[in-house]
RNA sequence: GCCCCCAUCGUCUAGAGGCCUAGGACACCGGCCUUUCAAGCCGGUAAUCGGGGGUUCGAAUCCCCCUGGGGGCACCA
């Protein structure tokens, strides 16, 4: 039976890293039909953050990752732990250590100093009963450290790194049991893997080096160890390891800025594992089906947001209009400026929808992208008007002065024809309008691209005829009357 | 400093001795479509497979060395 978990502090926020491997280990259990458990380790008091443990429950939920057992936390485990480091030390794995933080610092100075690995140097190690005793009698509370044997070597077969040894003598006795009576990560976490009877422990690179010393545990305590599997870790762009100081690499910040979840789970699935040599895009169905350990990859992989986002348009693009509309309205219901009245129109929502949802790559993008619809007043610069007409003047001869008379001219003819308009359809205004143009000697790039800055404040825009007829003839009017109004401020 | 891991286009990756004059994707650059921008389609640039030795008829693929990168070395996880 695969039993698996995910086992994250809560120090933080998760980032991509944390959820990357909860992720692995979600597939990993749903392909073999196992058990997902989630357990919070909350050993460390001094670097709990209030409301980690919330966000990484929400950001699993997000994600789709549900868990079938947990969430465990270790807080509340600890006479477990405290029962499992005293038989420890009475089997004669583990010791008492008085040593003071202040002696173990200076000695970790020393060691560095002299170019030496640092490590403890085991002076507790072979106290007598009597000097236990009186190191007692002085109101010491100890620690409990692990006995490292001298001698001998540990190897282990990890499932995507290989054969791995660690020399003991590369080892020191490390702390199972702190003062304050929390266990530290290595005790809880093999004390916890045992009774959770975890089958499989999937875990990020870093804990490699710990490997070893977990393996001499859940020898000394005579429990069978699970399978290792070492994750290559998520890279910030420097190659080095991702942390908080990385920028935006908090789940929730993603979830911020409009990507969707099957979009992060599936490019979260693609570092460090694939499929084949071509796909590219798969479902969450399709990642459990083919998600194998066999095929995770043994290096690093450096987050590349630019396919995310490249990533996260196609997924924005396979929603239905409905289910689009859906999630766009609450981004540009908190994005919009405060003078846009809410809630938005949901019949004006589903007109002009389609032309966003092929252009966004993010949910944060479309207010950006859309505004212009339910803007009152469009901002831009009066050049940004005549780029188009100067052009065509100069492809007539004509000096680039007379762009702004020809401009203003189109502008009125332009208003003119919008009034008559019959029909307010797109093809029908096209049609009008492409006559219009020849008639005013303007190229359809010149005078669609005028109109395309006066109605929405930008080069670049949905297609011009539907945007004209979704803005309304008063508003698209109005527009066109600013814009004149902007070439020739002395005649308003 | 010591220990461990890793090494294919800028990035994510395919490749498990001959299908490789190294494939796909993002990004980039062209072209088509087109009123603009996207989307879509077509095409291109891009890795002498980190370097050097072996093994082999044959190596990106196996072995060794070097180099480079990363991780670990807390009463943190």
């Amino acid at each position: 039976m695969v039993r698996v978990r995910f086992a994250p502090s809560p120090t933080g926020l998760p980032h991509i890293g944390n959820l990357r491997t909860a992720l692995f280990n979600w597939l990993f259990a749903r392909h073999h039909g196992g058990v997902f458990v989630l357990r919070i380790e909350d050993t460390d008091v001094a670097r709990k953050v209030e409301g980690a443990e919330e966000a990484i429950l929400s950001s699993l939920r997000w994600m789709g990752l549900d868990w079938d057992e947990g969430p465990y936390f270790q807080s509340g485990r600890l006479p477990l732990y405290q029962k499992t480091a005293r038989a420890l030390v009475e089997s004669g794995h583990a010791y008492h250590c008085f040593c003071s933080t202040e002696r173990l610092d200076e000695m970790r100075r020393e060691q560095m100093r002299r170019k030496m690995p640092p490590g403890y140097d085991r002076l507790c190690r072979n106290l007598t009963p009597a000097q236990r005793e009186e190191l007692l009698a002085l109101g010491i509370t100890p620690v409990i450290r692990f006995r490292i044997p001298l001698e001998g070597q540990v190897r282990f077969n990890d499932l995507v790194k290989g054969q791995v040894t660690f020399n003991h003598s590369t080892l020191d006795d490390f702390v199972l049991l702190k003062a304050d009576g929390f266990p530290t990560y290595h005790l809880a976490n093999i004390v916890d893997d045992h009774d959770m009877r975890i089958s499989h422990v999937l875990r990020a690179d870093e804990w490699l080096a710990s490997t070893p010393r977990h393996l001499l545990l859940y020898q000394a305590l005579g429990y069978e160890p699970p399978q290792f599997v070492h994750l290559p870790m998520i890279l910030s762009d420097d190659r080095s390891k991702l942390s908080k100081r990385h920028g935006a690499v908090s789940v929730t910040e993603f979830q911020v800025q409009g990507f969707l979840p099957q979009a992060m789970v599936n490019f979260m699935a693609l570092l460090g594992w694939s499929l084949d040599d071509h796909t590219e895009i798969l479902t969450q169905e399709e990642l459990v089906r083919h998600f194998s350990v066999e095929r995770l990859a043994r290096t690093g992989a450096i987050f590349n947001r630019e396919k995310l986002e490249w990533m996260n348009g196609v997924y924005l693009r396979k929603l239905t209009l409905e289910d689009f509309i859906g999630m766009a309205q609450s981004y540009l219901e908190r994005d919009l400026p405060p003078s846009v009245p809410r809630p938005l129109n949901r019949g004006y929502l589903l007109q002009m929808a389609p032309f966003i949802q092929e252009r966004a790559r993010t949910l944060g993008e479309v207010s950006g992208l859309a505004d212009f619809f339910f803007l009152v007043d469009v901002n831009y610069e009066v050049g940004l008007l005549l780029k188009g007409i100067e052009k065509d003047a100069h492809k007539q001869g004509r000096d680039v002065a007379e762009a702004t008379p020809m401009a203003v001219e189109a502008l009125d003819k332009a208003m003119e024809a919008l009034e008559q308009a019959a029909v307010f359809e797109p093809e029908p205004l096209e049609q009008a309008f492409r006559v219009l143009g020849e008639e005013l000697g303007l190229s359809p790039g010149g005078f669609f691209g005028l109109l395309r800055v006066a109605l929405t404040g930008r080069t670049a825009s949905p297609p011009l005829f539907n945007t004209i007829s979704i803005l309304s003839r008063e508003r698209s009017l109005t527009r066109l009357a600013v814009a004149r109004g902007k070439l020739e401020p002395t005649r308003l």
